[in-house]
RNA sequence: GACAGCAUAGCCAAGAGGAAAGGCAAAAGUCUGCAAAACUUUUGUUCACUGGUUCAAACCCAGUUGCUAUCUCCA
């Protein structure tokens, strides 16, 4: 398999430290409100990348955080907590907040066919083990104290900008209008471990410590989680693009500085999605969440499809459009495919040369840095082919859904249909077949334009005539 | 200012040196009394622009333009 690697910014072949095991870390949500659509496409990605490490036959662990640790308002930096606000604004506490969008976030991740992660760690469930860790680097001589927080000092991380390849000399200082310069620092790029005084002093979030009654840093879960759940080295750390700069170079740093061994081997990063107005963000107001599509009458495996056609290095457009477009390619698939289902016959000849190129073809689309738009491309070949029967379709069908988890073989849940309106319906495509007989066709037309009024489709097939309700 | 990425048909989107994947939309055909569904076919003389390297470039190099993201508390 062929990854490619942030920190060498090249595609490399994936080799486990451990053979028999995968450790794989994914930064998780916040739960202070809703994860948006371009969260959970970061976590589709994730899961991709999981189900193919299986596939291709590697057994993995996987380790995610909650971030229920208050965060503060950034975008609108009005010096409020966001789980504070979250709170607030629903008239919740911060933990009930917590909570309820822990919920919320795995709902989502129900709904898209995402696989739970082996170990789902809470941030707060950790503060013993933060304390450990900070009083680790701090003996070490990482740290300082300034101001009542403690900062680590990056110039004494080795190789601090190995991720970013950021040229610190150059940077600006708080080049964001809303980021006030901390005067307590020794360098601008230091992070704090632990705040017990923060400028904003209404953190809902407290805990004792042997540098006063605070809160952890930003960057300290991830490092202390990963620690405790997968040991001091892991194969893959996974997140979005953005938290290279700062979140991951400031994870490495105390992680590598406290154990003094390289610490991830491959650093896999997934791009945004993009809306007209840029990078989704949390922060700003408005955002498009699942429930918005689910209300909007999308399959929430719509989304899956949709963000499944393009590569998760690359960004994504989303808009309406789109996101139609792609229903209906998801719908013509599973219909193209209830056909086949319908249709099976022949033997699972699994070892027919067909069979095998088909699964193979489709293993070295996941091979080749996850490229799930041309494992698709396969999907949509084998459909087409006639070098295969149908039962040998239908069996390699299931088996693609193992990593697409689109659910293509799974049947529409009919809708409730009252036994009375079954008898009538079935009454009245009898008498549609007799007009039609008789080659009374307006007849015929009135009665199935009746039934489309009342939401019952017709089709007529070979077999006979179809019926589904619809809405 | 710095750092990074992207630019392929009406739309979404693969491809990363040797004849432009796939899907949606649109059009035509087969089948149907007509529809629908399904199936078949058509739809870019060319990959933002300008130069260069090469027998050969959408793919490599340089420059230009446009877009996106990141830069001390925005997991």
């Amino acid at each position: 398999m062929k990854i490619y690697n942030s920190l060498s910014r090249t595609i490399e072949d994936f080799k486990p430290i451990d053979e028999n095991l995968v450790k794989m870390y994914t930064c998780g949500p916040t739960v202070y409100n809703y994860a948006h659509l371009g969260n959970l496409r970061m976590y589709i990605h994730e899961d991709i990348l999981e189900k193919s490490l299986r596939y291709l036959g590697y057994n993995v662990k996987r380790v995610m955080n909650i971030t229920d640790v208050g965060h503060l308002e950034s975008d609108a930096d009005d010096g409020e907590d966001k789980m504070l606000k979250g709170a607030k604004r629903e008239n919740k506490t911060v933990w009930e907040i917590a909570q309820y969008y822990t919920d919320a976030f795995f709902a989502d991740i129900d709904k898209l066919n995402i696989k739970m992660p082996d170990v789902v760690a809470k941030a707060t469930d950790y503060i013993d083990d933060y304390i450990i860790f900070i009083k680790g680097l701090e003996e070490k001589g990482y740290t300082y104290v300034a101001n009542g927080n403690v900062y680590f000092d990056i110039t004494k991380a080795k190789n601090y900008t190995k991720l970013s390849g950021l040229d610190l000399d150059t940077l600006r200082v708080a080049s964001r209008e809303d980021v006030e310069y901390d005067i307590h620092k020794k360098n601008p790029q230091d992070f704090v471990l632990w705040f017990t005084k923060s400028k904003f002093e209404n953190q809902a979030m407290k805990w004792d410590s042997p540098w006063g009654i605070g809160y952890p840093g930003w960057h300290i879960e991830c490092s202390v989680i990963s620690l405790k759940n997968l040991g001091e080295q892991m194969d893959i750390h996974c997140g979005g693009v953005d938290h290279i700069p700062v979140h991951h170079t400031n994870e490495i740093a105390q992680t590598e500085s406290y154990t003094g061994k390289d610490w991830v081997k491959y650093w896999w990063h997934g791009e945004f999605l993009i809306d007209n107005d840029g990078k989704m963000s949390k922060s700003s107001g408005e955002f498009l969440t699942l429930s918005l599509l689910i209300k909007k009458g999308y399959n929430p495996l719509t989304y899956r499809y949709f963000v499944l056609n393009s590569h998760y290095r690359k960004q994504l457009s989303f808009s309406f459009d789109s996101i139609a477009s792609a229903e209906n390619a998801y719908n013509k698939l599973k219909s193209r495919i209830k056909n086949i289902k319908d249709n099976a016959q022949g033997n699972i000849g699994e070892n027919t040369e067909a069979y095998k190129q088909y699964k193979s073809d489709f293993e070295s689309c996941l091979e080749d840095d996850l490229n799930t738009a041309n494992a698709i491309t396969v999907l949509f070949d084998l459909l087409k082919t006639d070098k295969i029967n149908n039962n040998e379709k239908l069996s390699l069908i299931e088996d693609f859904d193992k990593v697409l988890s689109l659910d293509l073989l799974k049947e529409e849940e009919t809708k409730e249909v009252h036994e009375d309106l079954t008898a009538y319906i079935e009454e009245m495509i009898e008498k549609r077949q007799e007009a039609k007989k008789n080659k009374d066709f307006q007849l015929a037309d009135q009665i199935r334009a009746k039934l489309l009024e009342e939401g019952i489709v017709l089709e007529d097939t070979r077999q006979g005539v179809n019926w589904k309700k619809i809405n």
